[in-house]
DNA sequence: GATTTCACG
DNA sequence: ACGTACGTGAAATCA
């Protein structure tokens, strides 16, 4: 029998030391609810998650030193003797390293009398004997002696990642003489002293010319006129303690192990173990990371009231069977209200559900509340036309479903339209917490504690939804009042539900063969800018390919990175780009490229793909996405038609307005603004709205203090970004980068902010502390966001939420009030009380997006229209500043002009 | 499926 | 010591 060859792949070596040492300092000092100090712990754990996602590493050892001497104090009294004593808080933490990284599945060395580093040679080089690619994940620059062949260095906090050729290119010396260049100009954190008048420029020197300390010291003591004789002196009196020195640099790479690479495999943790462990030290968020669905057993940490909403579902109990649909509709006459949902059908027969009418594209679950079901296809409902039909029409019966939008065009199509009273329990859900991004039915049941759902078939899960939909009802509810979100809920997102479809099934006309016309162009200056741009490189690449780009960048014509993407690549951004182009020309070649490629493939494309049979295209609006209470817009996107470039404006110009119609634009100015202005009251920001200023100018004169008259575009510009960022909650370092100027001048610029504007950072202020206390912000319309982690321990998660407190009472409370200009618009056109003219009435709502209400409206009475919704528009609600809406108008969302 | 980039308010 | 302005959706690339 032939041994089967040992499987490599990458290896990681871990300093844990350094990693536990560098997290106990960074962090501020985190303890358990025990009192136990857990913050380098935490730190550790988080790192090595990191590592496993970000590089999700085949093979791994974590390597510890041990407490007590190693072979380098026999050596040497002074070696380290520097070095505080190690605190016992980090102390005690070092000492339950290896168990918690052993918990999570790593492998652990670590060996008495030997220090990590020695560990990790030992490791790096039977690694690299066998076939493995070797990464040591250090800062230490001791380790960079180890470089060579196919072991490198990370340096994961700068992000370098060092082979033979970085190692030269920085230090000007092979990895083999590191050891000898740091002995000669010392080391301070292991107390090496080095030799007195010779830094890193004479070492370099010193070694480029004899190769190797011996050489060196040799060269020293023959009196080599190669050697200045200060230096020479210098280095004759330190040969002992030069050497020396370099003993205790050297790595030892014959550490006596129990195991070698091959035995690091990295192993899917045993749930237990890890639970175990993350329970102890209490590290919650950790779990749910590298454990997905699980929870930490033992204290949670205290969550602020507000922050979750739990209604008490209970565990999904087993389909009831569905019973023929008579025998349903007898049932459903004796009781009252029902439940519906939609089940997608296909032309395909299925043998795994015998049950599911075949011959149409729809069909439905209906439940009553005890769980009596039926399931109607085409088939059912013209059989029971008559007594279903009575049933949707019925309006004393309440009707119940999750996502009724979704509902409305398949009961349409099936000649079954709902009145009366509705629930809808997916925007319950939405309207009780809406942070969680999508609210299926699946996701809601689990979100709000009845735990997972089985995967079912969809004919199964329709049948489950109707009978479950009921119990989320309940509990949704109770929550909606007990939050006092039963006004929003019923009075504005309910009512909303007919009026969003409306427009989805308006959809807008696109002037296809101008599309055409421009997709050709635009094809054509992508073949000529990718010749010319593959002739620049002098090879072929691909522009869209951020990889492809980077390498060509920053390795083969060693630009300069400028900043770093999550993922931990250069980025090759626009702000990138746009900085690069200075220097060579491929950037700016690049920049248009993608711009072309970007309005081609997401616009031109897209657009022409979704082209119904009379021209038009229809977006549907998500109403239970966003965290905001805003809405979105998807398949295809009709919030983000470009706008701000000369190109992305030739896309917009391809909506138009049928014949005889025009499009109409009505648009809340500074919306956001004003709604900061109504929230804080500052006496400067409403004076602003109230006597109707230019509001940058004014921002611009008051941070800079400076006449009105005097404010130039410059000033107005930077003013403009500082309101923007006052909305979003900026940093200074935020700020900075918009404007391209330093953080210390953006921090300036802040502080002048908030001393004119006093009462929007008191504002700022009280609200954070009502966030942190009470868990959530509010709107002005009440719509809640939640912020679970307002008080969070983490600085970045804790900001970020401290920032979106900020935000969504302002983005929300907009949100809140084009909304309900919305429904007063439509409420209008369709009371037959109202005196509206026809053309009124007629005029079509197309399009929202955020602050903007897109019309088709008859030419002739666009003006006295536009007037009308102007009024609407503004009159929706009443703040403490004046409301105001833009009107424009045109035969295309391109060329408007103001009515 | 994750990552990166970029379109909008 | 680290990351860095709020809220979205879509496409292309690459593993």
């Amino acid at each position: 029998m032939i041994a089967a060859a040992e499987k490599t792949g990458k290896l990681y070596l871990i300093d844990a030391h350094a990693y536990l040492h560098r997290a106990y300092h960074a962090l501020p000092p985190l303890k358990n609810s025990k009192g136990e100090p857990v913050g380098a712990l935490y730190g550790f754990a988080r790192m090595l998650l990191s590592l496993l996602k970000r590089e999700k590493p085949e093979f791994l050892a974590v390597c510890l030193d041990m407490p007590g001497k190693t072979f380098r104090h026999e050596k040497s009294a002074a070696y380290k003797a520097t070095r505080k004593p190690t605190d016992q808080d980090l102390r005690s933490q070092l000492a339950q390293a290896r168990g918690l990284a052993e918990s999570m599945g790593f492998k652990c060395f670590g060996v008495a009398g030997y220090e990590a580093d020695d560990v990790m040679a030992t490791l790096a080089k039977s690694g690299a004997e066998k076939g493995f690619d070797v990464v040591l994940v250090t800062g230490d620059k001791d380790a960079l002696q180890l470089v060579g062949g196919k072991v490198r260095v990370w340096n994961e906090s700068k992000g370098e990642m060092m082979d033979a050729q970085k190692v030269a290119d920085k230090y000007k010396v092979a990895p083999s003489q590191i050891v000898d260049y740091l002995a000669l100009i010392g080391d301070v954190s292991d107390n090496v002293k080095g030799v007195a008048g010779i830094g890193p420029v004479g070492a370099v020197k010193l070694l480029a010319q004899f190769g190797s300390l011996d050489r060196v010291l040799e060269a020293a003591k023959a009196g080599d006129p190669g050697i200045p004789e200060r230096a020479a002196e210098s280095l004759r009196q330190s040969v002992e303690s030069v050497r020396l020195g370099r003993e205790l640099l050297a790595l030892d790479a014959k550490t006596p192990l129990d195991g070698g690479p091959g035995d690091c495999r990295v192993s899917r943790p045993e749930p237990a173990k890890v639970q175990e462990t993350f329970a102890r030290f209490e590290f919650v968020s950790l779990l749910k990371e590298l454990l997905p669905g699980s929870s930490a057993e033992g204290p949670a940490p205290q969550a602020a009231e507000g922050t979750t909403v739990s209604i008490a579902l209970p565990q999904a109990p087993a389909v009831i069977e569905p019973v023929a649909v008579g025998v349903w509709l007898e049932a459903a006459a004796k009781a009252g209200d029902f439940s519906i949902a939609f089940c997608p059908t296909t032309e395909e027969p299925s043998d795994a559900e015998p049950g599911l009418p075949l011959t149409g594209c729809w069909a439905f679950a209906l439940s009553l509340p005890d769980g009596t079901s039926c399931r109607i296809g085409p088939d059912e409902a013209s059989a029971h036309r008559g007594a279903l039909g009575k049933l949707f029409a019925d309006s004393t019966r309440r009707k119940v479903a999750h996502d009724w939008k979704a509902l409305l065009a398949p009961l349409k199509e099936a000649g079954l339209e709902a009145f009366g009273p509705r629930f809808d329990t997916m925007l319950a859900a939405w309207c009780v917490d809406p942070g969680h991004g999508k609210y299926d039915f699946a996701g809601v049941w689990k979100s709000f504690g009845g735990g997972a759902l089985a995967e079912e078939s969809p004919g199964r899960a329709a049948l489950r939804q109707a009978q479950l939909v009921w119990t989320l009802e309940k509990g949704l509810k109770a929550a909606l009042s007990d939050a006092s979100l039963m006004k929003l809920y019923e009075d504005l997102e309910l009512p909303l539900v007919d009026l969003l479809w409306e427009m989805e099934e308006a959809g807008i006309a696109v002037d296809a063969a101008y599309l055409r016309g421009l997709k050709v162009d635009f094809a054509a200056a992508l073949v000529k800018l990718k010749g010319e741009l593959d002739q620049l490189a002098g090879a072929e690449f691909n522009p869209n390919s951020p990889k492809q780009l980077g390498k060509l960048l920053f390795e083969d014509l060693g630009l300069a990175p400028l900043r770093k993407t999550p993922g931990g690549a250069p980025s090759t951004d626009e702000d990138t780009l746009q900085v690069l182009a200075k220097q060579h020309p491929i950037p700016e070649k690049v920049l248009e490229y993608r711009e072309i490629s970007k309005l081609q493939g997401t616009y031109v494309d897209a657009l022409l793909a979704r082209l119904d049979n009379n021209g038009r295209v229809h977006t549907r609006f998500n109403q239970a996405g966003t965290a905001t209470g805003r809405l979105s817009s998807l398949e295809p996107n009709l919030q983000n038609i470009p706008v701000r470039s000369a190109l992305g404006q030739k896309i917009r110009r391809a909506f138009v307005a049928p014949a005889g119609k025009v499009l109409l634009s009505a648009d809340y100015s500074q919306i956001d603004l004003r709604v900061l202005a109504h929230l804080c009251e500052d006496p400067v920001l409403m004076d602003s709205f109230r006597t109707g200023a230019d509001i940058h100018l004014r921002t611009a004169s008051e941070v800079f203090g400076v006449e009105p008259s005097k404010v130039d575009a410059e000033m107005r510009r930077r003013a403009k970004a500082v309101n923007f960022g006052i909305v979003y909650g900026q940093t200074a370092f935020g700020l900075s980068q918009e404007l391209g100027i330093t953080p210390g001048a953006a921090r300036e610029y802040i502080d002048a902010y908030k001393a004119r504007y006093s009462g929007v950072a008191a504002w700022g202020q009280k609200n954070l502390e009502e966030a942190r206390a009470s868990g959530c912000v509010k709107t002005i319309l009440g719509r809640v966001r939640r912020l679970p982690d307002v008080n969070a321990k983490n600085t970045a998660v804790r900001q970020f939420n401290e920032r979106a407190a900020g935000n969504a009472p302002i983005q929300g409370s907009s949100a809140d009030i084009i909304k309900v200009a919305m429904l007063h618009i439509r409420a209008a056109q369709r009371d037959p009380k109202s005196k509206l003219p026809a053309e009124f009435r007629d005029a079509r709502m197309l399009l929202q997006v955020h602050d903007e209400l897109l019309f088709e409206v008859s030419a002739e009475a666009a003006g006295e229209f536009g007037a009308w919704v102007k009024r609407v528009m503004e009159e929706a609600v009443t703040l403490k500043v004046p409301v105001v809406v833009d009107v424009k108008a045109g035969p295309n969302w391109q060329e408007m002009k103001r009515a």
